[in-house]
Order: C-alpha cells, then structure tokens, then sequence
DNA sequence: ACCTGAACACCGTTCAAGT
DNA sequence: ACCTGAACACCGTTCAAGT
C-alpha cells in the first residue's frame, strides 16, 4: 500500500473511532470521510461495506480481551466472582461503541459477516474462562461458549440499547450467572450480594 | 376522524404489517405509503414517527399476550415448565416483527418512547405469572418483572437479530430460567431435559 | 378536514477525471 | 495506484395547493 494510501487508512479509522463512540456505528459515513478529509470515494475504496469500517476500528480490543480471559482463567477467585467480573469486562469491551453488541451478536454463528473474525475471539476467549471453570466442576455441563457469548451479548445488546447503567445491568447478569453455575456447586450458599439496585432514571 | 380518513389510517397499518413482516420495521415507510395507494404526507398526518406506526402495528397482539399470560398463571405445570413455556410464547409475541425485540427492549423503562405502553402490557402480564410463581415459593424473591422482561427480551432480541431457529433459542431459554428459579426449590431434581440441541446452519 | 405530490435535505454509492 | 468530487438514487420530512 502506498505511503498515502496507508495514511488515509489509519486516519480514517481513527476518525470513525471517535465517530462510532460518539454517535453509533450507524453514524453517518458521510461525516467520517469530511472528518477524515477525504472524499467520500476514498472511503469505500478501502472500505467497501460498513462493516468493513467496523470491523477495522474494532481490530484495537482484541488484545485487551484475550488478556482479560487470561487473567479471569488463571483467577484464583471463587467461581461466582470469577464469571461475574469476565462477564462485566466482556460487556464493556463489545460495549465501546453503541450499536456494537447488536452487531456482534447478529454475527456470532455467521461466518459471512465481515466482523466474524472478531466474533470468534470472543467467543474463544470466552471459552478458555469456562474451560477452567469446567475443570472444577462448578459450571454446568451442557453449555458452550457460543451459547454464553449469545446470552452475554444479548444482555450487553439490552443494556446498550436502553442506557441501563452498571447498577441496572448488574442483576441481569446476576440471574444468567446463576443459571450457569453447576447446581449441586460447591461454592457454599451460593451469596447472593445483590443490592437490590433500581434502574436510573 | 372522518370515514376516508378512518379508511387510509385502517389500511396504512395493514399494510405495515406486512412490510414490517416482510423486510422488518426499519422498513422503508416510502414503500408503505406507495403500497397502501396514500401520498407520503397522508402517512405522515397519521403516523408523526415511525415508533408511532410501530406502535399501531403492535395493537393486535396485546390480548393474544394477556390470554397468555392468563393460561401460564393458572396453569399447574411444574414451574419450570410453566415458565420455559411462558417465556416462548412472551418471545414469539414480540418477534411477529423482525427488529421488534430491540425495539421493545430498547423502550422498556423509557416513559418516552411510543410504545412504552406495550413495553408496560407486557411487564404487567409478565407480572402476574412471575407473581403466581413466587406465591409457590418456586422464584427467587429478589427479581422484578422489569428485569426478567429485559432478559427475555434480550434473548428475543439475540435470536431475531442472528435469526436463531427455536431450537438454537431454547438452551439460552434454559439457563435464564435456571438462574430465575428458587435454589433451594422444592421442584425435585430440577430435571434438565435439553437434547444438548446446537444452533442450526 | 383531509389528501396529494412536488420540493428539499441527507445519505450511500458510483465513476469519470485528475495527479 | 490512488484520490477527488460531481452525479445519481433513495428516503424521510415538509408544505402549498387542491378537494
């Protein structure tokens, strides 16, 4: 790629970085190219299709969460904190631009979908958390990461579209934890630390 | 509201109804208005946005809903079955629209929205079978309707977004409702009866 | 009181002309 | 090889003119 080309890419990307973040990633590409400073034929060049772009500006989280699963699948915390805080960095990474869990979840199971790639990396980190898990018999038996990572989506997708804060999502992922936990579990009674929280107005 | 008016509202809606059906309600309401032999600004004089065509489109089903809920909260199936059951007819409800889920997850809690008013149907009637559970001692006592309305309706929102056939909904169905019962439930065994069922092509 | 359809603004997409 | 920007199609929205 030229010198040039390679410039427009990245600054492009940066550009609807901070566009996605702040309007969607259904915001106008329009505004991205006059943003950028190109015109709107450089746009689709190297971006022939929305997802393209998004796929691109999403390339930055892959690292941060295969560290994130690193650190849940080597925790030492009991099963419960353990799932509960993968599950809270899981949902904030997908959660970085709005619309962005809805697009992951349609994706998840699509290997036509331009951002399938990124799909898998969840779904294969997500993966290495309940492996671990399994391991100690805490998880339930007839589960796979694809099935979580749906379910975990779904939650984030919900919590996205309706701007629930961290309090109003928390018993969300508070019930589907519970459901996820092997029954007969040996993690005592099983705490059940919720708050009580109200959703914000 | 005079008889040719009373005519083209009765029949915009039909029409939506189908195109919503058709295409989902990010429909183009161009096509509705050409389809239902109206100008664009007859559709407009009636329908101000598309939540409130959305919302006239949604109308119909809200007696289906409440027979529903009726059937579930003097049924005398065990309670997991009487809540599995629930929550699918609850899901194929709000899917009649592809799009509808996210639109009614997204407005739950949000006076604001057009229709809000479906959103609170609906929490009311998931109210009440949730309420005859509990009055068994088979829920766990620290959830309100709101957030078990979030959460099905996230995973109504998953399944229509990725378009999941029913049996690549029904695991996610039962890991909600596992962390919905009460833990110490006098349910039995808690007999899980999946077909370990895996998401279809 | 209600309807029509032209007009406008905005956006995604294409492509001929430039460098 | 890459970029520009004019041009096109489509859609939501408004409103003056009609009945």
């Amino acid at each position: 790629m030229r010198a040039d080309a390679q410039r427009n890419y990245d600054h492009i990307v940066a550009v609807a970085r901070t566009v996605f973040y702040e309007q969607g990633t259904e915001a106008s590409l329009d505004e991205i190219a006059k943003r950028a400073g190109v015109g709107p034929g450089t746009l689709y060049r190297h971006f022939p299709t929305r997802e393209v772009l998004i796929d691109a500006v999403m390339k930055s989280w892959v690292d941060q969460i295969q560290a994130a699963a690193d650190d849940a699948a080597t925790s030492s915390a009991p099963p419960r904190e353990l799932l509960l805080s993968w599950f809270r960095s899981f949902i904030a990474h997908i959660s970085r631009q709005k619309g962005g869990p809805a697009r992951l979840t349609a994706a998840m199971g699509n290997p036509e979908s331009h951002i399938y790639g990124k799909c898998q990396v969840l779904k294969e980190a997500n993966a290495r958390v309940l492996d671990r898990l399994r391991a100690d018999g805490a998880l339930r038996d007839d589960i796979d990461s694809l099935e979580v990572c749906r379910l975990i989506g779904g939650v984030a997708a919900v919590a996205d579209q309706a701007e629930l804060d961290a309090a109003a999502t928390e018993p969300l992922l508070d019930i589907v934890v519970d459901g996820l936990l092997a029954q007969g579990s040996s993690s005592g009674a099983r705490g059940r630390t919720r708050s009580s929280a109200q959703p914000a107005k």
